[in-house]
DNA sequence: CATGAATGAGCCTTCATTCAT
DNA sequence: TATGAATGAAGGCTCATTCAT
């Protein structure tokens, strides 16, 4: 899979894409940029539909390594989320041109399998993510015994409203501290003696 | 703008985007649904995406009743927030179908001006509606004194979350108790004396 | 279906099939033939197999109409049959360049299924006729009383047979006299007295 | 030319072709099924024209056995011209699904001077082999004084005529006997007492 | 106001063929 | 000999838009 002509291509995709949106492409331009020729494109990928598939891949794949080194982190749950926030509003940031793309993706939800299963395992992940967390601060007694599944799901839903929030306001000037502050509110709900 | 024939229209592209999806829909198809010719089409609309734009913008309409009435209300802010999860998860519920058609919408944002302003207006109506509501619990004394600004952010990005979050995962079955959950979670912190 | 337009569109693929054939003929090349747009094409038949098929039902019809007016003849049997064989000869000298897309239409026949029918029904026609007359000459003392199930097809077979001779060899010189030849000879099968 | 990678190849395009048609066949397939690479092809076959060719030069080969037995035989002509049509009937049989194939050849015959040769040869072969059969007859008393090459083509025209209608009715039951009763009912006209 | 026949640019995809290795 | 990655011309088809009536 990372054959370096894939990754050539997809790459290409991701560039095309952010200018011009998914549906406004066309596998042309994506061949232009990516510098191949055209049949290349249905050698590697059965249609532009794998294409845009391969690409979503790509574009889920690293959110997941942060949440991963945090997991394991010492800090107390509470500072490590905080720092997720601020990561993930970094990434936010960089791949802000991006943000269209999803939109796009989630609109195909409903008659694309693939792409279904994809974004689901997406979410999974990250809601699993805030559960463990939610649970380690439990345990450790920072959190007070809360429903980890309810707390996770808070958060996660916050995140994406939040990113909604931003795609519809570019302008917001400070991102990442809007995003903190929302995290301490809810914080707030879970830590132990408030 | 009411005229009879743009209502017609507009509400056969709305069934048939319901159907198949923006991008999926040929105006041949809402013209049929319509009963109209294809002319009238563009003697009403200057084309395919200011069709777009009057269905989108009849949509985001209805949503914002429900709000002005609970901000007149006499209970307690936590319960009218609570009534507005529950109305408004009826209505997600009711208009499932039409969920994919917000995102087609949102990844237009970025090359549709009309389409930002449009988005843009409603959510700065959902999140003035939020911010006035804490603002009524905190002079009431319900609620502590918090950013206001933060708690409706943080409001309006949980209600925006959990609908993509159900709209990922449609096999939930008591998404309305989920929702109500998540706003309890938050109202904690919220509320005096927690 | 006798529309002016697709009159106006198969005639041009006729056309544009006899100097190419079928599979080399693109739909640009009989779209410029019938001097109409791309999209007209698509308008009037389904795509392009669609079209193949309406150039052959025409190209089936008219033979049809001598067998016709011959069966209602008060000549001798084997009189009408020979002027049939004639009439057919000079037919198909008229538009030999057609006999390869016959045969293209015989390769799609397994493949096809409205091609076909649409094939079967023309030789189911063209075997009643012959059956008709045989038995028209049984009845009138003309022929011996045969089996005219088999000889309606040694006819049928004998006139395929001698079209594809031909088709094989376009320089024979006198076609028509070879099939008067093949058909006499038959009928000497069918007389009475011989 | 019976190079072992040839013939390979060739085998690999008969089966191919059988299943697809010449048409709807890729040289990819050819080449999966042949197990060989698609360089190699090139290599033997100038194109996929020349490969067409060669299946076809193949097809048309082993026919003609049968016809030079028959013709060294010692019974009577129609007895082994019976036999003729029964070997040739099991042989249809057996190969029906190359049918196609053949009216796809037949196609070509018009812009393919190579093809046209090959089957012009063939047919001639067949035409000889009839003649030879009928003046036999003759020379023996069998049949009575007719015109050879007249009787030779109708035989041949019968035949072909009769695979052409037994390719589109594929369901008939018992095509031998109705080909052997299409052949008894010429030979009517050909014997001498009759 | 209203129609719908007609347009044609543009799209995705296929596939015979080549060539560096 | 043999490979198979790479090419790119060409094809079928769609669909938003126009305009004569």
């Amino acid at each position: 899979m990372p054959h370096v002509r894939t990754q050539q291509i997809v790459d290409a995709a991701v560039r095309v894409f952010m200018r011009k949106g998914v549906h406004q492409s066309s596998v042309d331009e994506i061949v232009a940029e990516a510098g191949v020729s055209k049949g290349l494109v249905y050698l590697y990928f059965k249609g532009k539909k794998a294409l845009i598939e391969a690409v979503m891949k790509r574009l889920f794949a690293p959110d997941l390594q942060i949440a991963q080194r945090l997991l394991n982190g010492n800090e107390a749950v509470s500072s490590r989320l905080q720092e997720y926030v601020r990561a993930f509003a970094a990434d936010v940031e960089r791949y802000r041109a991006l943000l269209p793309l999803f939109h796009e993706c989630y609109s195909m939800l409903g008659r694309n399998r693939r792409m279904r299963e994809l974004v689901a395992d997406y979410y999974a992940r990250q809601e699993s993510f805030f559960r463990k967390m939610v649970l380690q601060g439990i345990v450790s007694g920072e959190f007070r015994a809360c429903d980890a599944e309810t707390a996770a799901v808070s958060l996660l839903a916050l995140q994406e409203g939040l990113i909604m929030r931003w795609m519809m306001q570019p302008e917001t000037t400070d991102w990442s501290a809007q995003a903190e502050e929302s995290l301490n509110l809810l914080l707030r709900a879970l830590l132990e003696n408030n």
